[in-house]
DNA sequence: CCGAATCCTACAGGATACTG
DNA sequence: CAGTATCCTGTAGGATTCGG
């Protein structure tokens, strides 16, 4: 490891952070993760709001437009009077979504490992 | 939402969250991937800070614990004068560090695509 | 129906100082 | 050396409202 360089690969502009910011946005990959599993790569706004309990519009629409911006959907308007939007999963969306998917797989897994966090955080009485 | 079935899986206590919950934590993921990468699975305290650039004390211990009680990693501590602690990954840990490469491999591989979210992001002037 | 703008709160996370 | 406590800030993200 040499001296003055930086000798980690945190440097800010790097992959692991780029991956960071989207897998810890609160949404992102609950939207990926629907949008794959339930509705077939594609669908629209309201649907996607109905299909994610507890999101709001606001952070529906300003991740839907991250994700776009990165490549992990693809957002379509149809210029019609009552406007209709669609976004589908490109993809590179789609291959992110696996991995959510692995990483999720090992939740399940070990969800009795993970419970102790749970209850760590939860004690507050 | 009926009393009845909430059709998705994101209710809170499952697994996705959990896993969304390590993984969205600034650190975890980097402590992990060094311990594992280039400690071998065990360092002191101070070793990790120093691995570390950028991470404050109070944030590796807090992390080091929340992991701790998720079983990702073992906390030692020595009775020494000075006291020492290590910390080693356990076989849990271990095996999200890779799931975590996997997605660091992911973002390495669309670095280009990833780009347009940071200059999205980064245009403030 | 879709999205943007505004407002507001909670909390992650950084700096610092102190203890054992 | 390791850890805790305190203080402070940025910001993610929720509720609401307006606009096309």
């Amino acid at each position: 490891m040499q001296p003055g360089t930086p000798d980690n690969e945190w440097r800010e502009d790097c992959a692991p952070r780029r991956v960071l910011d989207l897998f810890s946005s609160k949404w992102t990959s609950m939207i990926l993760h629907v949008l794959d599993t339930r509705l077939e790569g594609c669908a629209r706004t309201g649907v996607l709001l109905r299909s994610l309990p507890g999101i709001s519009k606001k952070m529906l629409t300003q991740t839907l437009r991250d994700m776009e911006a990165s490549g992990l959907v693809i957002r379509r308007v149809y210029g019609t009077v009552p406007p209709a939007v669609d976004y589908t999963l490109t993809p590179l969306g789609k291959r992110f979504v696996e991995l959510i998917d692995l990483l999720y797989g090992w939740g399940r897994d070990n969800a009795d490992a993970l419970d102790a966090l749970k209850a760590k955080k939860g004690e507050g009485a």
